[in-house]
RNA sequence: GCUGAUGUGGCUCAAUGGCAGAGCAUCUCACUCGUAAUGAGAAGGUUGUCAGUUCGAUUCUGACCAUCAGCUCCA
């Protein structure tokens, strides 16, 4: 939706547009039910909402009757006027609302404590604002949900009632938004796996464990060999290890004092407790400290496409995007300190290079920093913090990566690059990750031997490439709108017999293109050509290979693409010739 | 986890305090057809689960389960 600011002069005027809208909201809200209690009110990157405490429930209706009411208040053309208090005239006058004194109490001694009316009512704001209501057009504005928010985003606190809104200059504007998020919902994910056969889930099995079938799983395979082949050929070595580790193994990592929570419970089994690993850090620390090492060996890069289980909360659960099982494209690199710069640069190479292969452009780097009061959540040790941070920061922007850095968003033993992206439906997540890791190497007493025969600390580099297969392929679902490119598409090929009499060359031109390594499927239905197409097409195969009476005599194929080309009559090897030129190329389309 | 909404064949959706219905998909038969739906017939359901109210519950009530939206969380 980032179009919308064009819509709008700009975008600072986009953004008082809509918080004018929200105090027409709460207005709105005030005159009809004035026992809520108002709370917050900002524009946000679509549109505004209000955060209200209410003694009931706000239904769909009452959502109508509140926007009627904020058409009235647009009509009514009120005058916004900004007017300042000193902080004992604030608290009186918005005594009967204790949201809004906490806020007051909140400001710094030497705030301007600053209101805005119109009309009949007044908020505590400091603005900006259009100069009045009839600047706003009352009918493009939609309230578009109700839902529950945390005051001051604080779970332990009161839970609120958030309506959020939207707005346009123009009604036409209003309609055309609305529509896009219609079709956003037509990529989801979730409802496009079901539809292709990617994937199911199963009450029996359990929430947030989801099941990849036949062509969910070709489509994963795909991206399994594909990413372990890059990675072979940049030195990575690939092992297996289990799900499961003992207590003790993430007591001494730290995951049980800092990421407990996250993980399922304990299994007692006769004298030993086993958990469901989280992450796979630990192991492959295991694997490293098996053997020796001299400086001269390293870097050495472990890698595995391994089984994670998170115990997240039930309510963050979405499809495969984030699920309680998924398999991470982990990696753990072992470096000396002089080799971080260059084995960073390799990490940051590998995710663009990926994504030029896949075709992802939108994306946004973040330098994930650790919030330096949260002692609970981070090993506490400012000064590793401090080295790690500016030493990932420093290699970063040498590297010439545009990134932003974000507090409170690093793992519990080290600083993240993350790179994240957007999907059809819902917030951003990561795809991509390289961490810093000055913590792990020391608590599992990871060594090497020197140039000078003493024993070091090697640096630890943790990498996802793809993240997750699972939320990768989420990723491509919703980008693609399951229309992958040939080079990943579960079935690459259908081949289509237009009367039964093609039965059996289809058969044979089958067997060709299977032989040459593509995935094909035939339908042998004796239904019409016609219908025979919009069913492949529906499932989005993007070659058809018609085949009847003519091709039979011509020893040929008639084929069309799944974007309603018709790439007509070629013999079987310039088809074959024809698709590995767009397999090998990983064409778009 | 929190707040709210939702839950009817594989999918999309009807209906009702009194025998649960349609379209698509499936199966059978006929049609042998050249680039997005051939026709006819058949089969398919403990209306998410478990209680309660009732002569009778898919419908009303409650609990639970799952899904969806948002919040919190997310190495």
């Amino acid at each position: 939706m980032a179009d919308n600011q064009f819509t709008f002069e700009n975008e600072q005027y986009r953004r008082t547009y809509w918080h004018t809208c929200s105090h027409i909201l709460a207005q709105a809200v005030k005159r009809l039910h004035p026992e809520v209690k108002l709370a917050i009110g900002p524009s946000i990157e679509n549109g505004f909402y209000y955060d209200m405490d209410a003694p009931f429930n706000f239904t769909a209706e009452m959502l109508e009757e509140i926007e009627g009411e904020m058409r009235k208040i647009c009509k009514e053309k009120l005058k916004l006027e900004r007017f300042e208090l000193p902080r004992e005239e604030a608290l009186e006058l918005m005594k009967d609302e204790p949201y809004k004194v906490e806020l007051i109490n909140d400001l710094p001694e030497d705030a301007v404590i600053s209101f805005y009316k119109q009309g009949e009512f007044t908020d505590l704001c400091a603005g900006p604002h259009v100069d009045s209501t009839g600047r706003i057009k009352g009918n493009a504005i939609k309230l578009t949900a109700c839902n529950a928010a945390y005051w001051r985003g604080d779970s332990n606190r009161e839970t609120l009632q958030r309506i959020y809104g939207i707005a346009f200059p123009k009604k036409d504007q209003l309609d055309e938004y609305l529509q896009k998020l219609e079709e956003a919902k037509l990529r989801d994910h979730r409802k496009l796996g079901r539809d292709l056969g990617l994937f199911m889930t199963c009450d029996l099995v359990g929430k947030g464990m989801p099941m990849f079938l036949p062509k969910g799983y070709t489509l994963w395979q795909i991206l399994e060999d594909y990413i372990k082949d890059k990675e072979r050929k940049l030195g990575y070595q690939h092992v297996l290890t289990p799900c499961v580790g003992t207590v003790g193994l993430y007591k001494t990592s730290g995951h049980w004092d800092h990421y407990k929570e996250n993980m399922f419970p304990a299994m007692e089994v006769e004298d030993e407790s086993f958990v469901l690993r989280p992450m796979n850090c630990p192991h492959h620390m295991m694997i490293y400290a098996n053997r020796p090492h001299s400086y001269r060996q390293l870097p050495i890069r472990i890698g595995e496409v391994a089984h994670d289980f998170r115990f997240e909360a039930s309510g963050t659960l979405k499809g495969i995007e984030r699920a309680r099982h998924f398999c991470q494209n982990d990696a753990h690199l072992f470096v000396t300190p002089e080799q971080i710069k260059s084995e960073v640069a390799a990490v940051c190479d590998l995710i663009f290079e990926v994504y030029k292969d896949f075709h992802i452009t939108d994306y946004r780097c973040v330098l994930s920093l650790r919030d330096p009061a949260d002692k609970k959540k981070y090993h506490d040790d400012d000064e590793m913090w401090d080295k790690a941070e500016s030493a990932l920061r420093e290699v970063l922007t040498d590297l010439g990566i545009e990134f932003t850095e974000e507090i409170g968003e690093a793992a519990f033993y080290g600083p993240k690059l993350d790179v994240n992206v957007k999907p059809a439906v819902g917030a951003e997540y990561t795809l991509s990750t390289c961490q810093l890791d000055f913590c792990l190497p020391a608590k599992f007493d990871l060594t090497y031997t020197d140039t000078d025969g003493g024993d070091k600390t090697p640096v630890v580099l943790h990498r996802a490439i793809l993240g997750s297969l699972d939320r990768f392929m989420a990723y491509l679902i919703e980008e693609t709108m399951g229309a992958f490119p040939a080079w990943l598409a579960p079935v690459q090929v259908k081949v289509l017999p237009v009367t039964d009499r093609a039965s059996e060359y289809a058969d044979q031109v089958e067997q060709k293109l299977s032989a040459a390594g593509f995935r094909v499927e035939v339908d042998h239905r004796s239904e019409k050509l016609g219908y025979k197409i919009r069913e492949a097409q529906g499932q989005k195969i993007p070659y058809m290979v018609v085949v009847g009476d003519k091709d039979m005599e011509n020893q040929t194929v008639s084929i069309r693409h799944r974007s309603g080309k018709d790439l007509g009559a070629m013999s079987q090897d310039e088809f074959v010739a024809l698709l590995q030129e767009v397999v090998d190329n990983k064409v778009k389309d």
